[in-house]
DNA sequence: GGCACCGGGCTCTGCCATAGGT
DNA sequence: ACCTATGGCAGAGCCCGGTGCC
């Protein structure tokens, strides 16, 4: 009898609470909840039209720091509007940025522009994510200090803004960015490793502290309870080949690792290999995900005449094909079966369903007119690199010419 | 040289919910 | 009441090449 990984009983520490340290409000924004407080209401409807419609020029002689001075909303619109931002978007997305006083939208212009990023890279920054320009010049220039100690330039900094903005600017508690890559190198992630976190997964580094440490600390039981006597080296292992990880919950990655051992059936060694190695991939799928999946494979090829075991080796030989959704996979299948491929020939050639639909279409024809007899031959090469392929593809063809020229 | 085996590289945001501060 | 900071979720692949055996 298999020795079970007792998963159930570990705790997962709930949060304790982040750690809050809320950018200071600027002065004028305290002094106007004071005097324009929900109780006020009115008064406050009354003074914003007098202000608008009275002194507007006055009251939007701001000086240089932003900080010191309101921006009228509709100054605030003006210049969103001029810098390209959706502001229809921007305000969907974080309607109180808009009814604050006193915002940095031209101090994060000047700050990114400084670090190479284009107007349309700002104004899509601010569009998607637009508390970005509630964060102060300071806050934000020790931000960008603490990330470019992690990878060499600026421009790699602007390519992850591009893509995710908000990862950088969700937070502005520098302090536990400073201590989440101090506790990382301290879990024994290299800095190569580190920057890849940082180019992968950026939310890592704005998970409070807390959060980050519980995932380890998770994984590093998982470890010890199925009898691996190097938990340090199992997280880094497992976070090296997932650095998606500490952005999951550990809710998830428990799930999954529970259905994993109870579907295969694995003991824990086996489990340990599993998760530490070709399954560390799969670990982050969400919990719905990974079983809808895997139950459509497992229909699917018992449906082709695969034994419960054939399948069980298939899966285990390549997790990954739990990625592939339920389309996914049968138009695979179904890619391959057309052209006369049998579906042991598939399972004994797990890796031919890395390949792309097209890529795999695009090769059976090539194949197919060069000769190349898919059911009687080896499919591997279906799944080879564009290089290889091409360099047997052309071997076939000069073959084939030689047959038929002789 | 040809191939099997295998590991690794890229890559993953945008939204919602909610606790807690002002 | 409103805003901010943070946690958590859904969604879902493809490609390359080193190494060693024959």
């Amino acid at each position: 009898m298999q020795s079970s990984l007792s998963l159930r009983q570990m705790s997962i520490p709930k949060g304790l609470g982040y750690l809050t340290i809320m950018a200071p409000r600027n002065l004028l924004y305290m002094r106007s909840n004071f005097l324009f407080g929900s109780r006020c209401w009115m008064i406050r409807f009354s003074a914003e039209v007098l202000l608008k419609s009275v002194s507007f020029r006055l009251f939007s002689m701001k000086c240089d720091n932003a900080d010191s001075e309101p921006l009228e909303s509709e100054e605030l619109l003006n210049n969103l509007l001029t810098m390209g931002v959706d502001v229809d978007m921007a305000k969907k997305r974080q309607p109180g940025v808009f009814n604050r006083r006193g915002t940095n939208e031209q101090n994060l212009k000047t700050f990114l522009l400084s670090k190479g990023a284009s107007k349309e890279v700002i104004a899509s920054i601010i569009s998607r994510y637009p508390r970005a320009m509630t964060r102060t010049p300071e806050s934000l220039s020790y931000r960008w200090d603490l990330w470019r100690r992690i990878v060499t330039s600026d421009l790699e900094i602007v390519a992850i803004l591009e893509r995710s903005p908000e990862s950088f600017f969700r937070s502005s508690n520098n302090l536990n960015l400073e201590k989440n890559i101090e506790f990382l190198y301290s879990v024994g992630l290299t800095h190569k490793c580190l920057c890849r976190l940082l180019t992968s997964a950026p939310r890592t580094f704005s998970n409070s502290l807390e959060l980050n440490k519980q995932m380890v600390e998770f994984l590093r039981e998982v470890c010890l309870s199925l009898g691996h006597n190097d938990p340090t080296g199992f997280v880094r292992k497992i976070i090296f080949k997932n650095p998606f990880i500490l952005i999951q919950s550990t809710k998830r990655v428990k799930t999954n690792i529970e259905f994993l051992q109870s579907a295969f059936n694995l003991n824990n060694e086996q489990l340990l290999v599993l998760i530490h190695g070709p399954g560390a991939k799969i670990l982050d799928l969400s919990n719905d995900c990974m079983r809808r999946n895997y139950t459509n494979i497992k229909e699917r090829l018992f449906s082709l005449g695969c034994t419960t075991e054939e399948i069980r080796k298939f899966v285990l030989s390549c997790p990954d094909v739990i990625f592939l959704g339920e389309k996914k996979f049968s138009d695979k299948i179904d890619c391959l079966i057309e052209e006369k491929i049998s579906i042991s020939q598939i399972i004994e050639n797990p890796r031919i369903l890395d390949s792309s639909i097209s890529t795999l279409k695009s090769r059976i024809k090539e194949l197919v007119n060069a000769g190349y007899n898919l059911s009687t031959s080896n499919i591997s090469l279906l799944s080879w690199s564009q290089k290889r392929y091409n360099a047997k593809l052309k071997k076939l063809n000069t073959g084939q010419n030689v047959v038929l020229g002789n």
